[in-house]
DNA sequence: TTGAAAGCGTTACCAC
DNA sequence: GTGGTAACGCTTTCAA
């Protein structure tokens, strides 16, 4: 065997649909008949192909194939952090939902950025995604609709609308008065509340729930109960630690987010306060690993992995020029251990 | 206005560069060197292709490029789960390694399964990625090779070598040696283990790791002492839980992982059992919860972010038809609150 | 400095 | 049924 042979065999020879029609004896139109089933294709004919096709080991270039086709089969999904328990559960129902029709996820994130989340949406678009999925983040409304003038988008966590823009949000407001519900219904009166970031629309909406469910009890509101985080772990330690140096009194503590609540719950276990015995502590979201601290953590669930199974199928349904629908999944209370009963 | 005019600009028309040309009244040719800086463009042409750009709204289609070009500056990512913290840290480091040159990742994810994972990374060549990064996963090293004949690979987690493939590993052994030194040093002598899969590398490796040390202090390993998990909180929950039911007698907890030691934290508080008080626990990974634990997770890290810009640089390197190189870096045992001094 | 044209690997239309 | 061939949107010779 001659070198150059010997070359070919071992060199990443990508093989192309020419060299099978030709190595096959018939056109490329007949080779990529067959290969999509657009058309009839001769016993013999058809018999020969595979064999050849399994020689050369030939695989499709998708590239070309969209190029021409018009479609990358992929979905773009800006996310906000690649890291985060919260959006990979989301991702995951995504994938779930898109991926029996053969589409793929093209995941860039935006780090809360508004500047950042545009320059990655762009290159998703440059990159030809079929339509993009935004999860949350900074970037305008408008912004978003722009955008949607060259991609079809669904927004979760946006309430932004447009002919090809569609958003849809859980509803967190009530998510908050349930949890707040259930402390007040515990017997809890004295309720402090850390807060998440006020430019975030979720933030916003627990920390409403919170104040409307202690004014429709007549309870009156400290303001000083209410403080800031971050969303963070840090965040929440930090603000109970300011808390407790203000010397207020309050019997449980509904966190902006369950790693918030982590953040509190450590700040307690430094100063020796049990947790639900001296203070009760209730989160938001149900964190994988919220099921497993101690006390386990009684939190709102955020259905996650259902709202990406609705984002797929919100995005196939555009893809397919139908109007998107579906239920919005609801939030409910996961009652665990982490509050008293008063 | 007419209608037909204004549908004109409605319509998410993506331009193409022979519009930008024609437009602008020179050849695409021009368009594209100016877009590329391929060659010297006069100032006249430079300006009105500019302003035509602009006016179209014009963005190159990446797809086409990529097919001309050859290359999608698109690296394959194969992880084994989009929800573990434990590979989106690594993934995070790739990202910060790769995205400077140009490069976007493109995850897909195997689920430890041998069949899927091939099936994955087939997908990936089949979107012409310029390499693919797998981390760890049940694939055979047989199959990795093989596919490195089709597109070059690092493996993380895995000690495969080849042509086009280049695997490393973090020391995994010396991490759990540390641990146990370090328990050992405390003054613990009956030290229990909750295991990883034994078809799991550096479960094995952890394992290992308890083995050795115990010997090489003499200190007699009862075998009872280790019991199995599945890297899973629930599993570590189990494990415990029959650890206890055996009535056993021991001071110390090595848990294969972190989720593992989550769980048998949990167990343990169940039965009021205190940590660090009555039993030490230390755990493995590191994960970025483990610092907000009660009590604080004595835990080895896994410098996974750095795995994963090594995993980036070596990729690059490949690409450059370079050696791939780097340090591999180094596991580190982080002392917190979880393990008491005897 | 610029343009014409070939070609990347497909698909699909138009003939036969 | 099947083949020829023109696109898809770009880059890059080769000439001028």
């Amino acid at each position: 065997m001659s070198p150059e042979r010997f070359m070919k065999n071992v060199e990443s020879s990508t093989s192309t649909l020419y060299q099978v029609a030709s190595a096959a004896g018939v056109s490329p139109a007949t080779v990529s008949r067959f290969l999509n089933g657009t058309a009839k294709v001769s016993e013999d004919k058809r018999r020969t192909i595979e064999r050849v096709i399994d020689e050369l080991n030939y695989k499709p270039n998708r590239l070309a194939q969209s190029l021409k086709i018009g479609s990358t089969r992929t979905i773009g999904v800006l996310t906000q952090s690649l890291e985060s328990g919260y959006f990979n559960r989301a991702m995951v129902g995504i994938e779930d939902a898109v991926k029996a029709a053969g589409y793929a996820l093209l995941i860039m994130s935006g780090h809360w950025h508004a500047d950042e989340e545009a320059e990655r949406v762009e290159l998703l678009i440059g990159r030809r995604v079929d339509g993009v999925a935004i999860l949350t983040g900074n970037m305008s409304d408008q912004q978003i609709l722009d955008f949607s003038k060259r991609v079809p988008i669904v927004a979760f966590g946006r309430d932004v609308q447009g002919a090809r823009t569609h958003g849809f949000c859980l509803d967190n407001y009530r998510g908050a008065c349930e949890a707040v519900e259930y402390l007040i219904a515990q017997g809890h009166r004295r309720i402090a509340h850390i807060a998440g970031p006020d430019d975030h629309r979720d933030a916003r909406a627990r920390l409403a729930g919170y104040h409307d469910t202690l004014a429709r009890h007549r309870i009156e509101a400290d303001p000083r109960l209410v403080v800031a985080g971050d969303f963070s772990e840090s965040g929440g330690l930090l603000a109970l630690n300011g808390l407790l140096a203000a010397n207020l009194r309050f019997t449980a503590i509904f966190a902006a987010n369950d790693l918030t609540a982590y953040g509190a719950r450590l700040a307690l276990y430094r100063r020796n306060i049990r947790v639900p015995e001296d203070i009760s502590l209730v989160g938001f979201d149900d964190l994988e690993s919220s099921m497993y601290t101690t006390p386990p953590l009684t939190t709102v669930r955020q259905p996650l992995y259902d709202a990406g199974i609705g984002i797929g199928r919100r995005m196939l349904a555009m893809l397919a020029h139908e109007q998107p629908e579906g239920e919005v999944p609801q939030l409910s209370l996961i009652v665990r251990e982490s509050v008293r009963l008063l």
